[in-house]
DNA sequence: CCCTTATATTGATGATTATCAATGTTGGGG
DNA sequence: CCCCAACATTGATAATCATCAATATAAGGG
């Protein structure tokens, strides 16, 4: 659970950019594909974009249900992968589950591509 | 087949930076969600992560199957995948198959997470 | 032409996944 | 204490996918 803070480099000698990357071993591959299969879903995807185009910075579930057309259980499926991976951050206030961007773990998606 | 190149905003009505992005539509989603499948496999990682360390800047499939300790119908059917998805380039010259990567695919990619 | 080598395609199989219906859980009001 | 609303979890099912064995294609050399 909670991917993303631990797929910098598995094995950063120095610090920066891909240094001299010997290409991507096994278990390191594993790892950062499990943050592409969060990302590898239309309605996930759309997710994303909904929280993040939020005034506010979160979502409460049923905000989230009816613009996708799917049932409540199969949207609290999907925001439990993305919180899985890292990207989407709980916080429970009352009945009430409120969803947002994980600040920071879209770019470290990006910097895993960067650095491939 | 070949997606990268579709996916700019699909309603660009202005130019930069996701302008006022009313969240993702449905079959924008799709699409985008492609290419992040096509991300979402640990072996289809590791096939860019050599292609693109080697210094030629390609590969052959007989250069691929053995690093990855798969088949080499499986691996020409994961770099089949990456083509489709706009990642990765095929040329054919003589007997041998050279894979590249395609340029500027991977920082498209990082838009769309940055224009999500 | 045949043979060999490199790669692609096909078909089958086991594993993963998206979805839903039903049920469980939690918190706030009456 | 009971009920209701919001959300999570479970179990089942259909679809998708990764992999391999077998076969097809294509290109170069004798």
């Amino acid at each position: 659970m909670n991917l993303l803070p631990i797929l910098a480099p598995a094995t950063d000698e120095a610090c920066c950019a891909s240094a001299g990357a010997p290409a991507l071993g096994a278990e390191e591959a594993k790892q950062k594909a499990l943050v592409f299969k969060a990302l590898a879903d239309p309605n996930r995807l759309r997710l994303l974009s909904i929280v993040k185009a939020e005034a506010s910075g979160e979502s409460c579930v049923c905000d989230l249900t009816e613009p996708l057309d799917l049932g409540q259980p199969t949207v609290s499926h999907h925001l439990k992968i993305l919180v899985d991976a890292g990207l989407l951050h709980r916080e429970k206030r009352g009945t009430w589950a409120y969803y947002s961007l994980v600040p920071g773990a879209l770019d470290d998606v990006a910097r895993i591509l960067a650095n491939l």
